[in-house]
DNA sequence: TTGACTGCAAATTGTTTGCATCATG
DNA sequence: CATGATGCAAACAATTTGCAGTCAA
């Protein structure tokens, strides 16, 4: 999958429910099977973003249906993807989850910031090089104040403030 | 490979040349074979970051030789690795290349922006939202004035400002 | 001489594709 | 009832690991 392109025609699909997306998608032309239905669903129910294996997991489907699934879904605007750091996509309801993450590389802390919330980045990193950022595929890498603290001190780097949390961080939301 | 971590022992090292590279790894205890010192010489000779592909195919050695080499140079703080989008993971000299990146989506355009000329953002993304971002490891993905102007007019997305470019991106640096 | 480093082969992870079959609209 | 979507299997890309042999210090 390289740099997501919308199908042609598609205004962004922002739907506040599964049955509004189903009804939206069907309306394109797409016809809603039960592993379709079920991964709408999914996304709709998750807290944040999820991988496709982790779909995979607990819907029982096939990666490849999911994987498709998931492709024309964000070809017609209703799921991005990101990614925190290394390790597999993650998958989020475009509308509903259009904020851009922080990720701590140390704690694995991740923090959602609402959209609009980076504008004077953006527009700072603009002034500078003419280069106007979207922190909506790659998360914003880097230390939390915990983290940093912690390294300045003892740690001389490589050591984790809460090493369980590097498994899957749990989602702060920063205001909104 | 999960988030860098420098050898407990080796502070960043920094060496000017191939051979004061080999001199200080030697004094650090590794052993100079010939892949290794290959690897070492082609990234001091690299007009910027390559992939682990890349150098498997100009030195022809083995894949498993080549990243197992990059590891250790990295944990010794020689080489560092970074992505500008999807695909392969670019090896770079740590001490002679120590910039960060600006990614164009669109035209795959690359900027180095020297080390410190990010700083001002990164003290404005500290203010915001207390988390220190470093963009050495994923490059500042976006639009570049070009690609923006032309998103902006025709183009509903998805279409390439040059999209020769968009293989092997060539490099343009920032100031420095 | 010895164990760090090598090449080869095979495994892993994340994702994509070909194809015969199924079931939605 | 046509074709879009499925599951299965296999291919793929990037990276990692196991192992027996080799060579740098």
């Amino acid at each position: 999958m390289q740099a997501m392109t919308l199908a042609p025609d598609v205004r962004p699909l922002a739907a506040e429910t599964p049955a509004a997306a189903v009804r939206a998608l069907r309306a394109s032309g797409l016809r809603i099977s039960t592993p379709r239905r079920l991964v709408i669903e999914a996304l709709f129910a998750a807290d944040g973003p999820v991988s496709a294996a982790r779909l995979v997991e607990v819907l029982e489907l096939d990666e490849s249906s999911v994987y498709r699934n998931l492709e024309v879904l964000e070809a017609h605007g209703l799921v991005r993807h990101l990614h925190l750091g290394h390790g597999p996509g993650l998958y989020t309801l475009a509308h509903a989850d259009d904020g851009e993450y922080l990720y701590c590389e140390h704690c694995a802390k991740v923090t959602v910031v609402a959209p609009g919330e980076l504008d004077p980045v953006r527009e700072q990193i603009h002034k500078l090089f003419g280069h106007t950022p979207r922190f909506t595929h790659f998360a914003i890498v880097g230390l939390c104040d915990a983290c940093r603290v912690a390294e300045r001190e003892g740690a001389p780097a490589g050591q984790q403030c809460d090493p369980a949390a590097a498994g899957r961080g749990e989602l702060h939301s920063h205001s909104r």
